[in-house]
DNA sequence: GCCGTTTTCGGCCCGACTGTTTTCAGTCG
């Protein structure tokens, strides 16, 4: 069992207590438990191996003892025992936004409700009315509730969130009533998906601010409509937190709606026992209850005795620790980035010819790009043969005598065959500067010819970079099942580095990956994977990733300048040999 | 159920909004 799965047994025992109306704080336990299973990079079954379950934050005698059964039995006898007192569709219910674990035990025990489809039923019979507490406007929620989840809430693709979020934000930043306007929440954590938007405003005149917010064209609905909050649906069928602050507050405010809410609370615990307490409006002493902190961020990490701590690392996944012990990771920024390492051309499947692309990277600045096209294998993507691979890499050998500050660096991004051999042989790769490998074709391995595909792959002397090392397209495709502690071992023995791929789609490595391979001291290139140019852009997506992997400068190959990436290049050509 | 510079018991983050109440419970973030 995986890490993740245990995760979700915990999550589920968890709801199942909350139904039952356990201690608030014995369910609040096996959240956290869970959360750090799912933030844990080294996998559960090798914790557990070598008896260091109880090491991990949250998991006590208890819950280590729960986990060795999952990991013996596959099966939790807890949970089972608390599954066949309250069927699964019970805990479905509190799917239904407004309806929490009181409500659907309510609905459990008068009227044996346990599925959302039942629930529906019922109220449409008018048989919930009489129920306590329950009246018509509770009703038309419940029904309005139900449509939401049929129509399934999914979280949104950051790539795609991000411009909808900034459109919003630009139609309220030029209001005269708007002070200050941030975004907050999972957006602003750079998470890879986000269920809302959270934006944060200081204004003096809220009533004004609300009301041209929820009157928005992007507003499909307007959910909540308080003196400083508000929740609109937006057209695009997510929902958009605004709250209204004073601009004494904006930085306690901000701190407070950035989350994560596991962090927060691990941030509230530490200032509680400081003799301080921490809301969105400051941070106060108990004791006077004086306000210390709360204009800016900055101050309120510093009243609780913590430096400053960057967004991306908010999870509560030992930035807290970091932060106490004075090492927080110094984060890879934009400007770090010296180049990109994996760019198409309309050679293969890009949209734009060769010198496009090139007098796009010196635009940006960077210095070097390189032309990744796919090999022959992937003919949909019009893979370049070898003379066609020959032909282009004389053409940038050309195309480099017209630039002084910016290297064209020949390049492939070549498919790694079903049995883990190079698609293209070694005499035409040697003749690239970077090489990147990647896998298109049979997603369905099985695990040990997979592992074993790409690790072979990684021997080749010829090849720097694993590209998309596991092929996930996120909301569309799964990864491939791969074991990524061995790939990163292999990566790591052979001096390779592994990718961080920027697509929208794609984030992949995702930022518990990439972290893992850091920890194992494997090198990262973040990459674009250009196919239209406006896409150069998303290496923006790509360092959030990277910054949420714990990653610096250090640790990212095209961070180099160019001698010594092409130094690095050739040594781990060399070191291959071995 | 976890945890310890209040250490083996007694804590465990905090506030807004809604719908139901008539002072508050439930839900959400």
């Amino acid at each position: 069992m995986r890490n993740l799965e245990i995760a979700k047994l915990f999550n589920e025992i968890a709801d199942l207590l909350e139904i039952k109306d356990e201690n608030v704080f014995k369910i609040r336990a096996y959240r956290r438990a869970a959360m750090n299973l799912e933030s844990l990079t080294e996998e559960i079954e090798a914790v557990a191996a070598r008896g260091g379950l109880t090491e991990i934050a949250g998991i006590g005698k208890d819950l280590a003892a729960k986990i060795g059964q999952a990991l013996d039995r596959g099966r939790i006898e807890y949970l089972e025992e608390l599954r066949r007192e309250i069927p699964r569709g019970v805990v479905e219910l509190m799917a239904i936004p407004g309806v929490g674990p009181k409500t659907a035990k309510l609905l459990f025990e008068k009227l044996q409700v346990d599925s959302v489809e039942k629930l529906e039923a019922l109220a449409q019979e008018g048989k919930l009315l009489g129920l306590p507490g329950i009246k018509q406007k509770t009703i038309e929620n419940i029904v309005k509730g139900i449509q939401v989840v049929k129509k399934g809430r999914e979280r949104m693709p950051l790539g795609r969130a991000l411009p909808l979020a900034r459109e919003i934000v630009q139609a309220l930043e030029k209001l005269p009533q708007v002070k200050k306007i941030s975004m907050a929440g999972s957006l602003r954590r750079m998470r890879e998906t986000v269920r809302d938007f959270d934006l944060l405003i200081t204004s003096t005149k809220p009533a004004k601010v609300m009301e041209i917010f929820t009157s928005l064209p992007q507003a499909a609905e307007v959910l909540v409509h308080g003196e400083t909050k508000a929740t609109i649906r937006h057209r695009e069928g997510i929902q958009v937190d605004l709250r209204v602050v004073e601009p004494g507050c904006f930085g306690a405010a901000l701190q407070y709606f950035t989350g994560s809410k596991e962090h927060n609370i691990r941030v509230r615990e530490l200032a509680s026992r400081k003799g301080l307490k921490v809301s969105e409006y400051g941070v106060f002493s108990e004791a006077t209850g004086k306000r210390l902190a709360g204009a800016t961020e900055e101050e309120v990490y510093r009243a609780i005795g913590l430096p400053y701590i960057p967004p991306e690392l908010r999870e509560d996944a030992g930035e807290i620790e970091a932060a106490l012990e004075g090492r927080l990771p110094n984060l890879l920024e934009l400007d770090d980035l010296r180049g990109d390492l994996h760019a198409h051309t309309n050679w293969s499947d890009g949209h734009h010819d060769l010198e496009a692309l090139v007098e796009a990277a010196h635009r940006k600045r960077y210095e070097y790009v390189i032309v990744s096209d796919h090999s022959r294998s992937s003919t949909v993507a019009h893979g370049l043969s070898e003379e066609r691979l020959i032909e282009q890499i004389g053409q940038i050998r050309a195309l480099n005598k017209k630039y002084t500050n910016l290297r064209i660096l020949a390049g492939s991004e070549c498919d790694i065959l079903a049995d883990g051999r190079m698609d293209f042989p070694d005499r035409v790769l040697a003749q690239l500067d970077i090489v990147l490998c990647a896998v298109h074709s049979r997603f369905k391995q099985g695990r040990a010819e997979m592992t074993a595909r790409i690790v072979k792959a990684l021997s080749n002397p010829y090849v720097h970079i694993l590209a998309h090392p596991t092929g996930r397209l996120i909301g569309e495709r799964d990864p491939y099942d791969v074991d990524l502690e061995a790939v990163f071992a292999a990566a790591k023995q052979h001096g390779k580095a592994v990718e961080i791929n920027a697509q929208p789609s794609r984030l992949d490595l995702n930022d518990h990956h990439a972290r893992r391979a850091k920890e194992l001291g494997v090198m990262l290139s973040i990459d674009t994977d250009t196919h239209f140019l406006d896409q150069l852009e998303n290496m923006t997506l790509g360092v959030a990733t990277a910054r949420r992997a714990w990653i610096g400068k250090s640790d990212v190959v095209n961070a180099m300048p160019l001698e010594k990436l092409l130094a690095w290049s050739d040594k781990s050509r060399r070191e291959s040999h071995k």
